[in-house]
DNA sequence: TCAATAATAAAACAAACGTTCAATTAATTC
DNA sequence: GAATTAATTGAACGTTTGTTTTATTATTGA
């Protein structure tokens, strides 16, 4: 056997990151091996070293492009003319979105950077820390023209980012809340953890099911 | 060779723990094996079948403690008689004293669940339920009392959780701040956060260094 | 002092690991 | 239709993996 009918090179390479992120998402960047990959594409191990050089190599290559994707979602959403409330709630807004979207591959870029060479992980922390900075701008504005009430930017972006994040370790697309109740509700909660001026929450959906989300959680 | 002079079961399986902790903090659970484990305690691999049955099960017991440990301070801090806004304060500053105290388990705790088989992982989250209910009667009573104002006691819970356990990742003991400090600060966002009334914030420490903060999570 | 037990070493196990290499076939180009 | 290139297989490499077994020595209690 050898090279078999239909096969194509740049499908090939598609189904191996899918598959690899999937894989790595659920199993861990460790526990997967070449060749549970390559069979979950259908195809043997020694096929994947023609579309990447080395196991890490495919890793640092799905997470560099996990945050070249956030940064460039984020270039093209963030309003350049707006005041720092307007600013964050486009923050808030991209970030979760684009992490919902992308649950596998935020995964796997938020926990698998201990197995990047030296190199590689300067790479992806230059990456994330550039993003990071955005967010420390418009607090920093905010700060500055008086809408927000932070105690320490630094800090307070942190928070919020790790808040925002987090919203991927619980949501299921197909529960309770959409995405976009899941966001505007982050997003109220943003605005007040900044000390914006909000606008008046509604209460009304607190009463329906507060019971019913620990049995939401477990499975 | 067999048993060594001076050699103290306690004592080596003490040893074998902290190390575990370390190194798996550092490398990741299945980065690291137990020969590198028997290694960084001086004692051979197959001594720690005298301890642990199965790699997965010192992995567990590591896990388990901890989360029982995390409960216990809970219990231990948790002021009975005392109004939302102070038990939401004694239940934030609980959970970031014992994560920074004990910021190694608690990234293995977060990071390994994956590698629990399905018992395991069970009785981990049945616990780490267990604790996160405690945050969500306090919300829910801080609702019914007026004294906070919150869209989604569930949602703003995992927030909560989600931000303060986040003060691992980048939170170092000697460096720009304090654990109080950190503390402090994380305590006021979570009261804005629930929409709580609180005291001025002093937005003296603001402009001190926020440019310091990029080489610091840099390295 | 001697028997019992606790703690370890040393060697071995089969299985799985990432990776390389040569051979082979499908698709493409001329 | 022949030559070239692209895609893949199958076998093999040396290591490393978690774990078991057996033998050996240190410590403890009678």
């Amino acid at each position: 056997m050898a090279r078999t009918t239909g096969s194509d090179g740049e499908k090939t390479e598609a189904a191996l990151r899918e598959a690899a992120v999937s894989l790595m998402a659920r199993h861990g960047y460790e526990a997967v091996s070449m060749r549970q990959l390559a069979a979950e594409v259908g195809v043997q191990a020694a096929a994947l070293y023609r579309y990447f050089p080395t196991k890490e190599d495919l890793l640092f290559t799905l997470m560099r492009e996990h945050m070249e994707g956030l940064i460039g979602a984020w270039e093209e959403t963030r309003p350049l003319m707006a005041g720092p409330a307007e600013r964050l709630e486009a923050f808030v807004g991209n970030h979760i979105r684009f992490h919902v979207a992308r649950r596998h591959s935020t995964h796997v870029s938020n926990m698998e950077l201990r197995s990047l060479s030296r190199e590689n992980l300067t790479h992806i922390l230059r990456l994330r820390t550039s993003y990071e900075k955005e967010l420390r701008q418009i607090l920093r504005d905010g700060v500055e023209t008086g809408a927000f009430l932070v105690d320490d930017t630094g800090l307070t972006a942190m928070a919020i980012i790790q808040m925002v994040t987090g919203v991927i370790v619980w949501f299921r697309p197909d529960e309770r809340l959409s995405v976009d109740e899941v966001t505007e509700t982050y997003l109220s909660m943003t605005l007040r953890l900044v000390g914006a001026e909000t606008k008046n929450i509604k209460n009304s959906r607190e009463k329906r099911d507060v019971h019913a989300f620990d049995e939401f959680r477990a499975g």
